[in-house]
DNA sequence: AAAGAAAGCAACCGCCATTAT
DNA sequence: CATAATGGCGGTTGCTTTCTT
């Protein structure tokens, strides 16, 4: 059997540490069962000391995730001395608590196998409290909270107790009747509570950790065809929580409109919209809860003029890119009279219909379910000189072609303007609004371009960057702006002043395989009907301004050979070339030249950094971006103010947000700092790595303050790619990482290194990589292995640590699965430790962690989140796999 | 180091439909 | 049949953690 160290149960899942599991005799199951003694000291002195001083070096951790401690300090389940409550006159006091009196049950949580006693709520029992007056959560199970009627129910954070009491419950009497909980067992809880409660984290029958990539696919499928039906998208998703389902999708949502990225991906526009039109009305574009109204959350726009131009805005990149879809032709492009769209033969007739007011004020609709994915576009165009609103260039036909919608067309908000349009807002809008100061006020177009090409070098803008995809600054938008003209027109064989600064080197690499759906999104064509490129040169108005703007974008070329050199670094692995250039890449490297402060040498990395790491992204397919930037940004946050965040629904976090965002985010954009990536780390993949690091210390140290949850095993791939930052670990001192993970340090050390001599361009392997061959993975994996045979023969690894480590205690590997898998980091095992339980000055740090188990490590950590149909390993690995006890659930 | 922003998760709220009385 | 109770569902909020500035 795979036998892995005990240790590393502890510091993987500290909670989950049965000392049974180093019983020298478990029963099949691993555990100390019937005939099998349970050893009651089996840590060894120096696991003893560790967990003593995390312990209290973590200090105190809340029971239940994000609820605070309270008052009192942690209970452990035991019986309290309690006094009855009495009265001024000294006469006992009746419990508020309507519950019978004849319960009384010791229960086990499912999870922890903590026993919790249950108060017997007899006539005397009920009217106890603790003579210290703390509360204890067996109590909070049982009282505290509001009062609701004459009972006293509780709200906030379940408690272990209270979920022994309901999962109790439930196990005896089924689902259903849930207020009868309350009544029966006492339990402070509404039944709706209880029911939610269950549903969303006590069913047996649910399936924990993070989404797969089919789910994350099937999600955004569902959601293309149902809308916002959660439940029922839980339906289809066995396992899955309506409201784990809406969280997703709703972080995503917010995650990919900052970024600029499609909602969905552009494939599945066609197949949404091909799946809707015939069966299901209510999925029709007519139907007003389609799923696009999610895409632009941010809205109530308190500013009416940017609300007409956004809207302006944002219905004509929509059909720009719809335009240049096969599948999503422009419905009437008849509207534009200039347009140069070709009518698509294969365009459905039920698209629009101009005529028919209810078609036409759903329209907008169309448009966004179409065109959500192009948002970006939309954002490029925002301050483009062809989409000033205040030109006459639509307005002609706008009205006439668009009934229902003309407040678009006429980038004026109206009294008549449809639901729609209240939602129709982009966050970035509101932000550069805020920057530029006077929400109110409509952005002078002339100005802003005059300022904007007044900034900085990695700051300069050209108009249409203000609303860049990402949200992420001028800059960004310039390039990603100039890299959408760039393919389109290689695409289209348009040639522009414009273009020509970005030679192929971004088309070399945003070229993909088709089949990835990546182009459908690179290729975006303006609503008249041009590439981008060729609106972008076309449009340009006679103002004066063009000169200006068009003087921008050579400088804007990027370093071929530097780019090339930095893709060549990263070929052996990624054989693909997929190394595709996202905005925020671009910008750092094509500086344009007007840019004057800031040298291009403190800029972001080269683009193969940026090389989009998460499953969703392969999922959809249409992103450029990289994990950071597109996350909105560790590099460039948005700016958009808070207020703005509020007014979308979200809540504002703090009274100062409540209040408005502070100037910090408009001074940032003002100077754009946002966009300046930072020194202390190589921007993308750094950052990128250190928030998905960081994610997975909440989590850890979630999973080891809550003894209720099995471990989430969501972004198991993550953690590898993580573990591979060296950033924080230097402050392995800090806060943070010391109460994030009891083993933080020691996993950090020997990360380091074992990561030592990478750089930023030495990328081992690209997970994000979807098409990696085998050859790829093998040459990676050999790679890392070679890298760590040399420093671990150079500095770490001593054959007597290694000796010590065959001698450790052993439990079986699926007990690591059970408890969390995808941390196992082994260098706390060395012979010799300090008193802090690591190695110190004299002491000798093995990495005893051989080849085959960073291999099996580093695969397993990919096959959970990435299928193994993705690749093919070969013999060795897949053997190496097959003996994992996880290897079925691969 | 501190403050604030963002992400993520969990729970609540309110509406509505269904069911029970 | 009317009303209340119950439960489902979607939207929103509360809170913590992490990261950035």
């Amino acid at each position: 059997m795979s036998f892995v160290k005990a240790n590393v149960i502890y510091d993987c899942y500290e909670s989950i540490i049965f000392d049974d599991q180093n019983s020298p005799k478990l029963s099949d199951n691993g555990k100390a069962d019937i005939g099998f003694s349970k050893p009651e000291n089996s840590k060894p002195r120096w696991l003893k000391n560790r967990l003593d001083k995390d312990k209290a070096k973590s200090g105190r951790k809340p029971f239940v995730p994000n609820q605070p401690w309270r008052s009192s300090t942690k209970i452990k389940s035991g019986w309290k001395k309690v006094q009855q409550k009495r009265d001024l006159s000294g006469h006992k006091m009746k419990s508020k608590l309507n519950i019978p009196h004849n319960y009384a049950q010791t229960l086990k949580d499912t999870y922890t196998g903590k026993t919790v006693k249950v108060i017997s709520m007899t006539s005397d029992s009920e009217d106890m409290m603790p003579m210290n007056g703390e509360d204890s959560p067996l109590e909070d199970a049982i009282d505290g909270g509001n009062v609701s009627g004459n009972v006293s129910l509780k709200k906030g954070p379940w408690t272990t107790a209270e979920d022994s009491i309901l999962v109790d419950y439930v196990t005896k009497h089924g689902e259903g009747n849930w207020n009868a909980i309350q009544k029966h067992t006492g339990l402070a809880r509404c039944g709706k509570s209880c029911r939610l409660r269950w549903a969303n984290h006590l069913r047996p029958d649910l399936k924990k950790g993070a989404f797969t990539l089919e789910e994350e696919n099937l999600i955004i499928e569902l959601h293309a065809k149902m809308g916002n039906k959660w439940a029922k998208m839980a339906a289809e998703l066995p396992g899955r929580t309506d409201n784990e389902i809406k969280n997703y999708w709703n972080t995503r949502v917010k995650r990919r409109q900052r970024a600029g990225l499609p909602i969905y991906p552009p494939d599945l526009h066609v197949q949404s919209f091909n799946e809707n039109q015939p069966d299901d009305d209510s999925n029709s574009f007519s139907s007003m809860e389609a799923p696009h109204f999610d895409l632009l959350p941010y809205n109530n726009l308190e500013i009416p003029e940017f609300k007409g131009f956004d809207l302006n805005q944002q219905f004509y990149s929509g059909d720009s890119k719809l335009a240049g879809d096969p599948y999503l032709t422009y419905p009437n492009e008849s509207c534009f009279p200039s347009s140069h769209s070709p009518k698509h033969p294969e365009r459905p007739e039920y698209f629009y219909h101009g005529s028919n007011p209810v078609v036409s004020n759903v329209t907008p609709d169309f448009s966004q379910h179409h065109y959500d994915g192009y948002l970006p576009t939309a954002h490029s165009f925002q301050f483009s000189p062809a989409y000033d609103y205040s030109s006459n260039y639509y307005n002609g036909s706008s009205s006439s072609a668009f009934p229902g919608s003309h407040v678009i067309l006429n980038g004026k908000p109206s009294s008549s303007e449809p639901a729609w349009a209240m939602k129709l807002e982009l966050p970035s809008l509101q932000t550069e609004m805020g920057s530029w100061g006077s929400p109110s006020t409509p952005l002078p177009y002339l100005e802003s371009v005059d300022t904007l090409i007044q900034t900085p070098p990695n700051e300069l803008c050209t108009p249409a960057c203000s609303l860049s995809p990402g949200n992420s600054g001028l800059l960004d938008a310039v390039l990603y702006e100039s890299q959408i003209m760039k393919i389109s027109n290689t695409n289209s064989h348009q040639q522009t002043s414009l273009a020509s600064g970005l030679d192929d080197d971004i088309v070399d690499t945003s070229s993909q395989d088709p089949q990835t759906g990546w182009e459908p999104y690179v290729e975006p064509v303006s609503p008249l009907g041009h590439s981008s490129p060729a609106m972008f040169t076309e449009s340009t108005p006679s103002n004066g301004n063009s000169s200006q703007f068009i003087e921008v974008t050579p400088a804007a070329a990027p370093p071929r050979r530097k780019l090339r050199a930095a893709a060549a670094r990263t070929s052996p692995i990624n054989t693909h070339s997929r190394a595709t250039i996202c905005a925020c890449c671009a910008s750092s490297i094509a500086r344009p030249v007007a840019s004057s402060r800031k040298p291009s040498s403190s800029s972001t990395p080269p683009c193969i950094e940026h090389r989009p790491p998460s499953n969703e992204r392969r999922a959809t397919s249409g992103a450029t971006l990289c994990n950071a930037c597109e996350s909105g940004g560790r590099i460039a946050r948005p700016t958009r103010p808070r207020h703005a965040t509020s007014a979308a629904g979200a809540r504002p976090r703090s009274a100062t947000s409540a209040a408005g965002a502070r100037p910090r985010r408009a001074t940032s954009f003002a100077t754009h700092r946002q966009e300046k990536p930072s020194h202390a780390r190589p921007a993308c993949m750094y950052l990128a790595r250190s928030c998905a690091r960081s994610k997975e210390r909440s989590k850890d140290r979630r999973m080891r303050t809550r003894s209720d949850r099995r471990p989430n095993r969501k972004n198991d791939r993550k953690v590898l790619v993580a573990e591979e930052s060296t950033k924080s670990w230097v402050d392995t001192d800090s806060e943070s990482s010391s109460s994030s993970s009891s083993s933080s340090d020691s996993e950090q050390e020997e990360v380091h290194c074992f990561m030592a001599d990478q750089t930023s361009d030495d990328e081992v392997f690209d997970f994000s990589n979807v098409e990696f061959t085998r050859e790829d993975l093998v040459s990676a994996l050999n790679d890392m292995v070679k890298d760590d045979n040399s420093e671990g023969e150079t500095s770490t690894q001593s054959q007597p640590a290694y000796d010590k480590f065959n001698k450790m205690s052993f439990v079986k590997a699926n007990v690591i699965y059970d408890c969390f898998e995808s941390i196992t980091f082994d260098d706390q095992n060395s012979p010799k430790l300090n008193d802090n339980g690591k190695a110190g000055i004299g002491f000798s740090k093995p990495v005893l962690v051989c080849e085959k188990q960073r291999v099996e490590r580093f695969i397993v950590t990919i096959s959970h989140t990435d299928s193994l149909a993705h690749f093919s390993l070969n013999r060795d690995v897949n053997q190496v796999l097959s003996e994992q006890p996880w290897a079925g659930r691969v």
